[in-house]
DNA sequence: AATCTAGACAACCGCACCTGC
DNA sequence: CGCAGGTGCGGTTGTCTAGAT
């Protein structure tokens, strides 16, 4: 049933896994991961192609920097909800919980290390732990970019999700109005001031209406449109694999 | 030019939850 | 009700690359 663990691929994707993934994808959906994993031929789990659709490959993501605008937002968002990186995603069209959690990981860090410093530099005898910014806290502690201090909403939100439907768009679409009333009860919780989150961050304003620097996922750049409506053309996709990606191979190079 | 470092991003792992049998 | 498989999430680690030294 399930294959061993030796044949499974590991690592880095290659265009060829790509091509596959999308493919498939395409055909069944954005669920039955294990299916497609199987069907598809890809010496990968269910798992790691899920992933990889939903970070990288999936045509709806946003690349690139990350604007002022959903900087701020990240941090506003975070400092409501906490670790919540799905949920935070939610609220960024095209960035992934992955791509947030990352940013928020690095610049944090750096926060961290700013503050250290200028902790040092100013004042040795300092030793008050109780800031305002607590949101910041030591490197190299566990979770150091976790807020913690939000337990509670978690715990409750956490029985509050109990109901959650299968797939990517059920959950998407049911979250959305779950997490309006977990809004609405978080609404009045409290949590950090913006103005000492916000001293943290720069806040180019003139860089608002600057166009993010986005761009489709690499694979797009080269992938035909017929793979997307999908007409006759499916047939193909039932021959053998090695056969597909060697036609579309030749479809892509004329 | 070589090496070091930090940032950005990709991917894996473990756990929890959901669903169908 | 219990179990197994599938899926999603959060945490963590690995890799690559650009800039600094």
């Amino acid at each position: 049933m399930v294959q061993k663990e030796e044949e499974m691929r590991k690592g880095p994707w290659t265009e060829e896994e790509d091509y596959k993934l999308a493919l498939y994808v395409n055909l069944f959906g954005e669920r039955r991961w294990d299916f497609i994993a199987k069907v598809s031929g890809l010496k990968r789990t269910g798992k790691s192609c899920r992933l990889r659709w939903v970070n990288y490959l999936n045509p709806a993501l946003k690349r690139g920097k990350m604007t002022p605008h959903e900087q701020r937002l990240v941090l506003q968002l975070h400092s409501k909800w906490g670790n919540r990186w799905s949920k935070i995603a939610q609220k960024l069209p095209g960035r992934t919980d992955n791509e947030i959690k990352n940013y928020w990981r690095t610049h944090m860090r750096k926060s961290a290390q700013e503050r250290k410093k200028s902790a040092v530099s100013s004042s040795s005898s300092s030793s008050s732990k109780s800031s305002s910014s607590n949101i910041i806290t030591e490197i190299k502690e566990p979770s150091f970019y976790d807020t913690g201090g939000l337990d509670v909403v978690a715990s409750a939100e956490k029985k509050f999700n109990a109901v959650t439907p299968t797939s990517n768009l059920d959950r998407t679409v049911s979250r959305s109005t779950e997490s309006k009333n977990v809004e609405e009860k978080e609404e009045s919780t409290k949590f950090y001031s913006m103005d000492e989150i916000w001293k943290d961050i720069e806040l180019p304003e003139e860089n608002y209406n600057i166009p993010s620097q986005t761009m489709a996922s690499p694979i797009w750049d080269y992938c035909p449109d017929f793979l997307w409506p999908m007409d006759e053309e499916e047939t193909k996709m039932f021959l053998p694999m090695s056969y597909q990606f060697h036609s579309f191979n030749q479809e892509m190079t004329g």
